[in-house]
DNA sequence: TCGTAGACTTGCAGGT
DNA sequence: CGCGTGCAAGTCTACG
């Protein structure tokens, strides 16, 4: 669930709830949610949340001078905002509380997600950022810059988009989704992509992505942003969780594989 | 040829 | 039952 697309749009939603908020209270109701829980709950009282950034599907928001808040959402993580009073339940593991009022919670029911505070450094030397490869989305993310990534893994195309090492943001949902409008079946080795393929590969990564953040990501079980909206991708995904659904383009029907032990969606025929 | 870094694989964490 | 993520621990492999 979040994926680059989802945590693209919970960063814009935080820029226009908490940017610029000062915390005036953290309180810690599941501490092994967060590392270091209580110097955690110390330092943070009275930042200011001055930036909010993303890594890759990790969310950076800034706190003061080199001090830098990861949230890492995990599989059910969720950063909602309330004006006034935040709902609690068993599920909430973080409450922040503001001096200008609101709250903001992490919740999460699966409790994979991950809270954490650096101090002293930049986030690019946070390690879980350092083992990031390139954004898809970025500028300088051409086809040649993937042709060279692509060309040192031998793994299947789907479990290499699932490398947060090689390339960072792209999860279960969008590796199928980026390879069906690729036309490249998730199993091809990645360093046998012919020059065309990797070009249809950038193509459809970029436009998998951006699409997706245009219509604030996928939501289909867990997943809100940080108004506690769901996102509207879903109804333009065109193999997840389609299996035995005619294919738009060809009528096939898809069909559901397992890779690194996670289902993977594919159109038999258009997908070559 | 050997040692090692990097590539790759598998299973697990929690809840419903 | 399946499961959006990331990590550890283990094995394998390629290269200097």
């Amino acid at each position: 669930m979040p994926e680059l697309p989802e945590v693209e749009t919970i960063v814009k939603g935080l820029r226009g709830k908490v940017l610029g908020r000062i915390i005036k209270e953290v309180q810690v109701l599941e501490p092994k949610m967060v590392i270091n829980s209580d110097p955690f709950r110390n330092k943070l009282k009275d930042r200011a949340i001055r930036r909010v950034e993303r890594q890759g599907k990790a969310i950076i928001m800034q706190t003061g001078q080199k001090a830098y808040l990861m949230v890492n959402l995990g599989m059910t993580g969720r950063l909602i905002f309330y004006p006034d009073t935040a709902p609690v339940d068993k599920h909430t593991h973080v409450l922040f509380s503001f001096s200008q009022g609101g709250q903001l919670i992490y919740h999460d029911q699966r409790q994979f997600g991950r809270l954490q505070l650096y101090e002293g450094i930049e986030p690019e030397q946070i390690p879980f950022v350092m083992g990031l490869g390139p954004d898809p989305l970025d500028a300088g993310f051409t086809w040649q810059r993937l042709a060279h990534l692509l060309s040192k893994s031998r793994r299947a195309i789907k479990d290499f988009l699932l490398d947060q090492k090689r390339i960072a943001g792209i999860g279960n949902i969008y590796a199928s989704e980026i390879l069906f409008h690729a036309g490249i079946k998730p199993l091809r080795s990645a360093n046998q992509l012919r020059m065309e393929e990797i070009k249809r590969l950038r193509q459809a990564m970029q436009g998998v992505l951006r699409a997706a953040i245009e219509h604030r990501g996928t939501s289909f079980s867990d997943y809100l942003d940080v108004e506690g909206k769901e996102g509207n991708y879903k109804h333009f995904l065109k193999v997840y969780l389609r299996e035995g659904e005619a294919c738009s383009h060809c009528t096939t029907r898809i069909v559901r594989t397992k890779l690194a032990n996670r289902s993977t969606y594919y159109c038999p025929t258009c997908q070559k």
